[in-house]
DNA sequence: CTCTTGATCTTCT
DNA sequence: GAAGATCAAGAGC
């Protein structure tokens, strides 16, 4: 039983080397290849950010895709090209991120649910008003918040500043479940967790 | 610890 | 008018 890796800043402030930037070719994929490969991966925006532990994939042809009903102006990212940020506001108080996935017009993408921090905790702390590290990313919701990621920044490509996503070091343990949240098409297990780890938004069954 | 509820935007009926 | 890819606070056990 190993613990998943916890990256620790330097003595002088830094942290230990991120792989290489994602870019759109990564996302141009299935979303059930992209949604587990992401775990793992480092999501930046703007200085802040982390180890991403929980996402869900959403395909086109699933009851509970935003896209699944046909384009309106809320999911049109959806639609447009790989690699771009979708960002949708949720029961009308939160903002939520995700990456746009496959060709271009197939309209999936893949939800970031939680990430362990690792960038920019005092900025993160004050925009959500916590201390604890484990309840400031662990929901799609939260890290938003933490990031300080809103509607302005729907439609923003993932390689490019203020977003970046850098490849995982390793291929660590994932395990998979049911989505949190939906009604529609619930018992579909695409939803995908860091093995072990204590950042996510809610336990994985089993 | 679990359960219930309010907040309040976008879409669909 | 209702539901939804959520969260935090409060009540109860």
């Amino acid at each position: 039983m190993t613990k998943p890796r916890v990256p620790k800043p330097s003595s002088d402030g830094t942290h230990p080397a991120l792989g290489p930037l994602l870019t759109r070719r990564f996302f141009a994929r299935s979303v059930h290849e992209v949604a587990p490969e992401l775990i793992g991966a480092t999501l930046l925006f703007g200085g802040t950010g982390g180890i991403i532990v929980e996402v869900e994939a959403y395909h086109h042809t699933d009851p509970a895709a935003h896209s699944f009903g046909g384009q309106t102006p809320r999911n049109a990212v959806m639609f447009g090209p790989p690699g771009f940020a979708y960002v949708y506001r949720s029961y009308g108080i939160h903002w939520c991120v995700n990456v746009v996935c496959e060709p271009e017009d197939s309209a999936s993408a893949v939800l970031i649910r939680a990430l362990e921090p690792t960038h920019g905790l005092a900025a993160m702390r004050k925009r959500r008003g916590l201390d604890e590290p484990r309840s400031l990313c662990s929901g799609p919701g939260k890290l938003a918040q933490a990031l300080g990621i809103t509607i302005a920044h729907n439609g923003l490509p993932l390689d490019a500043a203020p977003f970046a996503i850098h490849r995982r070091p390793r291929t660590p343990e994932v395990v998979t479940g049911p989505r949190i949240g939906i009604t529609k098409a619930a018992d579909y297990p695409w939803r995908y967790g860091l093995k072990g780890s204590r950042f996510l938004s809610k336990p994985f069954p089993g």
